[in-house]
DNA sequence: CCATTTAGTTTACGCGCGTAAATTATTTGT
DNA sequence: ACAAATAATTTACGCGCGTAAACTAAATGG
């Protein structure tokens, strides 16, 4: 840390008593020196504070320790959230993690892949736009870069898919709300962005089928990653029309659901589980604001933590040259009740 | 686009027809070849798909064309969407951004830094943690990197400060407030992780006094970034405990405001303008997520668009050479009128 | 203790590009 | 049309590191 300055590898290993190469192989991997050696070059780190230069390093490697993490929209809270636990994962791995962002928009994906190709990065982390993506581009890019897709999956590209399971998600949270009131309709968007919204829709009418309910689906328009404003007019002109059959709405996702809760706050109809409550609403996500909408949503959860720890765990397996056939994971999520069901 | 593999820009030059350092030329600034020139260059890139190696490109480059956009918490909607602004305007002059965010810990904001310092930026835009960061190492790190801070300042530090006028944010709502019903409330954390927050008690304080008002201030517990969850436990405890001695909220910022709300539903308490409320809340920020609360949140709006084009221009200007002698800007918020006061 | 394994050293080369200097070709202006 | 200005080419070097080969030193094992 003190001041020398120590202008290249040359000039820190002669100054550590160390050849070069050895230092060389130091930064590529801290454990493939010996002990001895180990500590007199972290010594040398402490008293004169070199770092090597990334250029240079990356240059002539054919693998840098460059992980990508890409997400469809990093102004969703659920994104971010997961983006951020990817990166933190990335890092206690010895990674060097690089966050991206498609913003909603296929032509910026596609960008974005070139962008990582060449950053030559060892592996990606990459959660696809969905129907919007540009399917001969994300093959290509998972033939060149050892990509695990998450959370949303896109034929069976890549090393493996690791996610949520949409239709447990589905199943269950129509169970409970079927087991504690009506059977709920189910508020989705009519050209969803997002595939899980499919699944979601057929789970909904698998269970509603299963449980001998007569399932009632509302597909509102609305394009784009503006979900909160899709479910706000199109839960204001379902609730102007009169469109739910049942006093119980499953939202596909909880953006939506926040929407529509705003719409029917601002219709003054009460939502909950209380008998001045006309209306019960859920969502699904487990969104981390839908702890704190009027009334908070009922939703069933993501396993964020599984689901990251999972899909980099699978990622730097890859990395590390374990080849595994390509699997698709995809885990449960929890029930979160509050009072909006 | 065709197939041909160019393996290097010694290649790509010889299928282009021009030479290398030419081509080199060329891919640092575009307009710096002759028009026959740069149109040949581009044919012969329409037809061989090559892209030079931004690791050999960036060793010998005193400067790169890197810039790093650092905020202090990417999970946050607010940070997410002016992150977003600013990596627009990044790729639109040209640059490549890349992303950090410090996760709310100045240890991993130092951190972020330090990597920083290794990508060798032509500029970084840095919304420090605030109160918590090191302040030592910021200034370090301003005197290396052309740094332009935002949205909270720091001291005197980097090429200039542009952010929102958070004394015109908190006097033009409070006075929207007195003049449209009893004088408000001022609700915010008693420890802040954001300066931000102690301007606009003061200003709060003093456009009270102005008024001719008594102000009361309800500084609750709690640390971290975990705004909502602060304002929720706060909220009930200061609601419980009837600390508000006007029925007017004016809180700190919009995630407060978020939280506040949600225990005003959870205790029955009516919130916005109607005869049938009990409380009016307001927050600060214009959060993404404000149109979407219950009732839909009255607050004052950063102005997006103006801080981050700042920011982003008077970062580019510093780095073609243009010298400015360090200045703050801060712009004024917009009042956004909806149903919660 | 010596043979064997493992780790480190020396030496040497090359990656893909930036960049500078000297030279040659092309464009300007009058 | 010719000189002056501008742009492109040729040539050459170096950046900081990865990496391979041949060699030497150190740890291990019986």
């Amino acid at each position: 840390m003190a001041g020398n300055k120590i202008r290249n590898m040359e000039e820190f290993a002669s100054v550590s008593g160390i050849s070069r190469p050895t230092v060389s192989k130091y930064f590529n991997d801290p454990e493939s020196v010996r002990d001895t050696t180990r500590t007199r070059i972290e010594a040398a780190l402490e008293l004169h504070d070199y770092r090597p230069n990334i250029y240079a390093m990356n240059q002539n490697r054919k693998l840098t320790k460059n992980v990508g993490i890409v997400v469809p929209l990093l102004s969703d809270p659920y994104f971010a959230e997961i983006a951020r636990n990817l990166e933190q994962r990335c890092l206690a791995a010895g990674y060097r993690p690089t966050l991206f962002s498609s913003h909603g928009n296929p032509a910026l994906e596609v960008e974005v892949l070139d962008t990582l190709r060449s950053l030559k990065p060892a592996g990606v982390l990459l959660a696809p736009l969905g129907r919007a993506s540009d399917g001969k581009a994300l093959e290509k890019f998972c033939e060149d870069v050892p990509t695990l897709i998450f959370d949303s999956s896109v034929d069976q590209i890549g090393l493996a898919f690791v996610g949520s399971d949409n239709f447990q998600f589905t199943t269950h949270i129509t169970d409970y709300l079927c087991r504690t009131g009506e059977p709920p309709c189910f508020f989705e968007m009519k050209t969803p962005a997002n595939p899980n919204a499919h699944r979601r829709r057929q789970s909904y009418l698998r269970a509603m089928e299963a449980f001998g309910h007569t399932p009632d689906v509302i597909s509102v328009e609305g394009e784009g990653w503006g979900f909160e404003e899709i479910g706000l007019l199109g839960g204001h002109d379902a609730l102007k029309r009169g469109r739910f059959s049942t006093n119980t709405i499953l939202c596909s996702n909880d953006r939506l659901a926040i929407g529509l809760l705003t719409a029917c706050y601002e219709q003054g109809i009460h939502v909950g589980r209380g008998d001045a409550c006309l209306i019960r609403v859920a969502g699904q996500d487990g969104h981390p604001y839908s702890r704190y909408t009027c009334p908070p949503l009922t939703t069933i959860s993501h396993n964020y933590d599984a689901v990251s720890q999972t899909a980099a765990e699978a990622l730097f397996a890859a990395i590390d040259g374990q080849v595994a056939a390509w699997k698709s994971t995809r885990l449960e999520g929890k029930l979160i009740l509050r009072d909006s069901a």
